[in-house]
DNA sequence: CTGGATCCCGTAGGATACTG
DNA sequence: CAGTATCCTACGGGATCCAG
């Protein structure tokens, strides 16, 4: 591609973003600390498979922390990093966005859908 | 803050931010109305079929219009609704954060890369 | 200039089974 | 409980050609 430097690149952080699943993790560990299972029963539809691999990313990303507190019988936490906790702020807004405008996107796309 | 139920769908809506492109559609049309060509310029790798499919689906949602003007040579013009213009803006703490912890990010990744 | 229509490939990601 | 290992399919998305 070789794009020139002028070009900034929120590309990279907002792939984070752009995940399907990352920014649901991120939210169930808003409120402190979790395990894995709690994380999974928390997250509606998350595979235990998308469960690892997001974790791991947001891991390598120095997003949240993993723990291993015992050999037997496995417990593992996850925790928010400071970073973490301020990307989580970051994207209140959005959520808020979200949701005063989820009824309103709605009827866009019946609109359009009814315009053929 | 951030209260334990709103078990709502916020599935929809973060799809639209999920998207790969979304966003920077969003970004280019904030200062105003701009052509398919300028908006393809403006968005750094985007390819024109994505660039197309991007668009009717933000149009879809009701977030922008598409203007096409009966004159030769062809000419559309896309603009954001209130609607993108409230979802651009709270994108922005989310675009801030991303300048700020890009390095950070990076540097979270060699050292866990080395770890590895 | 603004796209629509195809072709094609890589990968995201779900289902399932197995392990310490 | 907390993963890892496969398998497999759908779809995202690039390249290319074509049309109004």
């Amino acid at each position: 591609m070789t794009s020139p430097a002028a070009a900034c690149r929120p590309r990279e952080v907002l792939d984070i973003v752009a995940d399907k699943w990352s920014l649901f993790v991120v939210r169930g560990l808003a409120d402190g600390p979790r395990r894995f299972t709690e994380l999974k029963r928390g997250i509606d539809g998350i595979s235990q498979r998308m469960l690892t691999v997001t974790l791991r990313s947001l891991e390598r990303d120095g997003l949240l922390t993993r723990t291993v507190h015992n050999i037997m019988p496995p417990h593992v936490s996850y925790e928010l990093t400071p970073m973490g906790g301020t990307l989580h702020e970051a994207t209140a807004p959005l959520m808020r966005w979200s949701f005063e405008n989820l009824s309103r996107i709605d009827a866009a796309r019946a609109a359009y859908d009814a315009r053929g």
